[in-house]
DNA sequence: GTGAAAGCGCTAACAC
DNA sequence: GTGTTAGCGCTTTCAC
């Protein structure tokens, strides 16, 4: 079957071009009964609207672009974490017939910005979906809005107000787990800050400070300790903390991998969790549940993030009535097995 | 700046705008003065070639799809299979200025093929990256051939002669295993097979097979037993087979899930590893590395192939003669700690 | 409600 | 080597 044309349409369904058009693209105007007979003849030649034809005349493409972090730079540690985006906009993609794009740039290289110009410039797609880390940066923030493209930006540090943002209630949930940690009966609450570059991560030393002090508890510089996101580094915090006289018997790492570092370490000394101590993490990736006991943590809401971002895409590509605020997804506490009420203390 | 046009271009060098085209895609037949000088004035310009006004001209576009079993329906385990996959076709989209838009697709499910048709139809991407198990399903292969998209399949099942593959050296690759398992002295060497409905996996059975061959070692259907790829068909299987009055000393399965299941089954029946039992796995699976002890397996070179597989598209969109044969990117085994000389034996 | 005509920015075929 | 002329298949504008 050789490839039909809207030509072939309108000329089997009795009607111009035009009208096929209004139809395909359902726009108002067009009789019920002469839809109908134009969306006959369109099943009947299996006929598909052209999406370069499309885009040419109409100056925007059905294509939305996903750009990330090269997980590449990371030894995919971040494979959860990129899937997990991709299927959130893949699953509003789908439902509007549009294809999603995914670019995933090394921001540590140069030239990135120059490559994501060239993809918009040439691509056009009708949006672009910026996930963290890379919503932080201004060069490349910057970057997408000379195009003039529309942007979300998923978890981003500070709430810039002038792009439509989709970010999670990092802050209140950690202070929730924080809470959770003291109503077990934690007075030496620890927490692990993770790679000062992330700043969604920074935002979670502050939930942990909220908490403290929604509970009553005196925060102190000595509860906390720098690590890198690395489960070596969490490993390092660990033993630093537990090797003191009176360790603390919480530890709430800013993500997982660390809170895995600190149960390693927990081990190697012979501390028992949750007996002796409780161990709490952030993400949800996939190691928290295989590790033994199973990980405490907060899963960030990232596939309904993504899907949130897209479908904010499609409809400002439909209305076109500006991108802007924030809309906050939830996130969700896991309890699991390695935090419960700690050792009595003094 | 407003965007500027091949007009422009033309225009500031002083030349047709088919001389820029000419440039642009680097075709022979210009003068390099005028090269030079068309250079120049789209350097100035900050000209980009439209995406979508050349693919509506030339018929064919920048892109390259990416189609892979959607991961939705298997709770994500596979996020390592997926990303790698992306890593290795988009390292060979970047050096040529393509794009890759992904599509997972659940064969599962009803309207796969009329989703896969459309993308294709709509998008008129320049090829397809087929990614098994999607690659053995001939509805799924001739639907896309119906379409008349170049196609490369990754890892199919028998090597239909029409379509380009890229496969790996499977069955030789786990001969060598079984072999090395033997070498080591063990006797009584056991298989766990997989889903039948992945071709690749059912290869592994015959690899096995010969590898036994190789070693003087006698097969017997006693010593296989079928899992269905997940950790607990794994850990039933190894629980069958470590219950016998004559265990087998060592393990194979098909894939790593499986046989971290025979670890398990192994740990919970005081089964030493590597001490009484070698087990062995297939995919090097990031848990692969965590498990302890850490899993001798095997990699498949996901990544080099993807990547083949996408310069071959990229081949082909440029020369145009033809996809045909099959290029094997050798699998390499990666001992660890799970396997090592077994005990005694009668 | 519907249609005719004029492009969108480029490549292809062929002329020179 | 280089330019001219037609489209590619659609949307847009505006007329009816």
């Amino acid at each position: 079957m050789p490839k039909s044309t809207i030509f072939d349409v309108a000329k089997l369904a009795g009607v111009s071009i035009k009208t096929v058009s209004r139809v395909v693209n359902r726009e108002p105007n067009v009789r019920a009964s002469t839809r109908e007979r134009v969306e006959k003849a369109i099943a009947e030649l299996g006929y598909r609207p052209d999406h370069s034809a499309r885009s040419l005349a109409s100056r925007r493409s059905h294509l939305i672009g996903l750009v990330y972090d090269d997980p590449a730079a990371y030894e995919l540690p971040s494979a959860g974490y990129i899937i997990n985006l991709q299927q959130g906009a893949l699953e509003a993609c789908r439902s509007n017939r549009f294809e999603l794009l995914i670019h995933p740039c090394d921001y540590r290289k140069k030239g990135v910005v120059a490559r994501l110009t060239a993809l918009l410039e040439e691509t056009r797609p009708a949006g672009i979906i910026l996930a963290a880390p890379l919503s932080n940066m201004a060069r490349i923030v910057r970057a997408i809005e000379a195009t003039g493209t529309p942007c979300v930006r998923i978890s981003p540090g500070k709430e810039n107000g002038n792009y439509y943002c989709v970010a999670t209630n990092d802050r209140e949930v950690c202070a929730e787990m924080t809470c959770y940690l003291a109503s077990l009966g934690h007075k030496r609450i620890a927490f692990i800050t993770g790679d000062p570059e992330h700043k969604a991560v920074t935002r979670r030393l502050s939930g942990y400070q909220d908490g403290l002090q929604q509970s009553g508890l005196a925060f102190s510089e000595r509860l906390v300790v720098a690590g890198d996101n690395s489960i070596g580094s969490g490993e390092a915090a660990g033993e630093k903390l537990l090797g003191r006289k009176h360790p603390p018997t919480a530890i709430f790492a800013a993500n997982d991998d660390m809170a895995v570092g600190v149960m390693r370490a927990a081990s190697r000394l012979g501390v028992q969790i949750p007996a002796q101590l409780s161990v709490a993490g952030f993400d949800d990736i996939e190691l928290a549940r295989q590790v033994y006991p199973a990980l405490t943590t907060i899963r960030q809401p990232l596939r309904a993030m993504a899907r949130q971002a897209a479908l904010a895409l499609l409809e400002e590509n439909r209305e076109g009535n500006g991108l802007r605020g924030t809309e906050i997804v939830e996130a969700l506490i896991k309890i699991r097995e390695s935090t419960g009420p700690g050792p009595d203390q003094d």
